[in-house]
RNA sequence: CGGGGAAUGGCGCAGUCUGGUAGCGCGCACGGUUUGGGACCGUGAGGUCCCGGGUUCAAAUCCCGGUUCCCCGACCA
């Protein structure tokens, strides 16, 4: 009876309809942007303030940029406004007049910071600024999916400047390493760390690193980028700084962002036919409490059983719901699984007259996931039962990621696999090879970290090779 | 910008070919019966049929012009 497309049948359709059934958004008026509501944006804050705390926790400070560049800012580095001009939302009237210059809707920050940086920073004891913007930023997508891609989107940039390349080099790679902790730790949601190839970087930077996840389809998400900028936009910006030594040098930049797309991520990565399965630990209501009756004396026993254990289970910390609504328990039931609520408890008759309650688990479909627990210690084991959901998750994304990589040496391989999974291929880092890519209709993700050393053939120009690239239909 | 659809109550749609009282399902409101896996009955509210023009006794329907949105490509977090 499920409301839902199921997600085997049409991926696409199913996400949509997740999204609309969890009351997780709305479209804007303007096409390609959307309006997250109350569910989505509390999910999204709860993501948020899980990587903020990372964040701190690596030395980084929050900071607020203007969402208005001046459009010379963006030609100051060439590579840089040569991959967005497509896509630039530019402001030419203001205040009822031709402006004199255009002013650009960012699209992302490197440019304001940059002219900020070249004023914060004059000595090595400035050295390194470490800080990060949670902002919204427009880019204008001719094709847009809610959350995925719109255009208008939420994310976090960090942008930091360092004194030498090892330094800013090492932040890169810190980055990613929070973006997939973040993922694992936070989300259940697994990813491989790579390399982008020249094609697929960051416009203006000397080497991007991704984090990519495999949605519930097979399909890549680049679900975080982390960007080693090398001195280009210190040059452009003329971020310098006077050295020990007494000379001056330019600093040495990164950025990273990771956008509210991993949040859709995560809904392609967990989802189930029944809906939404959302880890505990970022669930923006943890458990659900059900009342059963079915008139009014056995309502006022069940109600005060009820309003007990909610009272506990929120005193324990629980992101708790009473769910009092007048409907019948099955609508309900099926309200909460497809808002992804980790856990739900049922309080009927039978219950308040042996103190238990039905508590049911949603990464365990249907009755499997149901037992019967006693009331007292009910928080305690809730606690319990959320770090086994977070586990389970993640076993089961990741074991799904595992088993649909495979290594290819052929180009008939490669084409096969990708029909269905990934493919490890070794492929020459070149545009061009990246072009042939695409007229397959996959994308070179990036290439894997800690990868056994090897020495093969790329599998489109036959040139040796000692990598390899993993290759995908993408998001 | 190419190729294909669509616009009718809050949502999803039928009605358009062949012009003749504005319909259905869901949702919503009220009343009642229900309630351990998406209940049922009754009553009711709610619509400039995307916009402009034309044909006609009469247009959601036919003709002309325009607008917007969606899907598939190119671009992309």
């Amino acid at each position: 009876m499920a409301k839902i497309t199921p997600r085997s049948q049409d991926f696409n359709q199913w996400y949509l309809d997740v999204l609309k059934e969890a009351d997780m958004f709305d479209y804007g008026p303007v096409g390609g942007t959307i309006i997250a509501k109350p569910y989505g944006w509390t999910l999204y804050e709860n993501m948020k303030d899980a990587l903020d705390k990372r964040f701190k926790d690596t030395g980084h400070v929050n900071a607020q940029f203007p969402m208005f560049i001046p459009m010379s800012f963006l030609r100051r580095e060439q590579s840089h406004v040569e991959g967005f001009s497509p896509e630039l939302a530019v402001v030419t009237i203001g205040g009822g007049e031709e402006l004199a210059e255009p002013i650009v809707v960012r699209p992302t920050s490197e440019t304001i910071i940059g002219d900020a940086y070249s004023r914060w920073i004059n000595s090595y004891r400035d050295l390194p600024v470490l800080i990060n913007l949670w902002n919204s930023v427009v880019r204008w997508e001719k094709r847009t999916k809610p959350f995925l891609r719109t255009m208008e989107f939420y994310w976090q940039e960090g942008h930091t400047a360092h004194a030498t390349h090892e330094e800013s080099w090492a932040e890169v790679m810190q980055m990613l390493d929070v973006y997939h902790a973040h993922g694992v730790e936070d989300c259940a949601m697994p990813s491989v760390k790579g390399r982008k190839s020249k094609n697929e970087r960051f416009a203006g930077a000397i080497n991007t690193t991704s984090i990519e996840a495999m949605m519930g389809d097979k399909r890549a998400l680049q679900a975080g980028t982390s960007h080693d900028l090398g001195q280009n936009f210190a040059k452009a910006f003329n971020i310098k700084f006077l050295d020990k030594d007494n000379t001056e040098k330019l600093c040495w930049t990164t950025s990273w962002g990771l956008s509210w797309r991993f949040m859709g991520g995560l809904i392609m990565v967990h989802g189930d036919d029944q809906g939404l399965r959302l880890p505990p630990k970022i669930a923006p209501i943890q458990a659900v409490i059900v009342p059963i009756h079915k008139n009014d004396d056995e309502k006022t026993k069940v109600m005060e059983a009820a309003d007990r254990v909610f009272a506990e289970l929120k005193a324990a910390g629980i992101r708790v719901k009473m769910d009092d609504r007048d409907a019948t328990p099955g609508f309900k039931f099926n309200d909460w699984e497809m808002r992804g609520v980790p856990a739900r408890i049922e309080i009927g008759p039978k219950d308040v007259a042996n103190s238990s309650v039905a508590l049911a688990r949603r990464d365990v479909a249907g009755k499997a996931g149901k037992s019967f627990v006693p009331q007292a210690g009910l928080a305690d084991r809730l606690k319990t039962l959320f770090v086994e959901i977070h586990e389970s998750l993640h076993k089961q994304a990741a074991e799904f990621l595992n088993s649909n990589i495979r290594e290819v040496n052929t180009l008939d391989e490669l084409k096969e696999a990708v029909q269905d999974g990934w493919a490890l291929a070794p492929l020459v880092d070149d545009p061009a090879v990246d072009a042939k890519l695409k007229e397959m209709q996959v994308t070179n993700r990036n290439y894997p970290f800690g990868q056994a050393a090897g020495e093969w053939k790329c599998v489109i120009t036959g040139q040796p090779v000692t990598e390899r690239a993993l290759v995908a239909r993408a998001y």
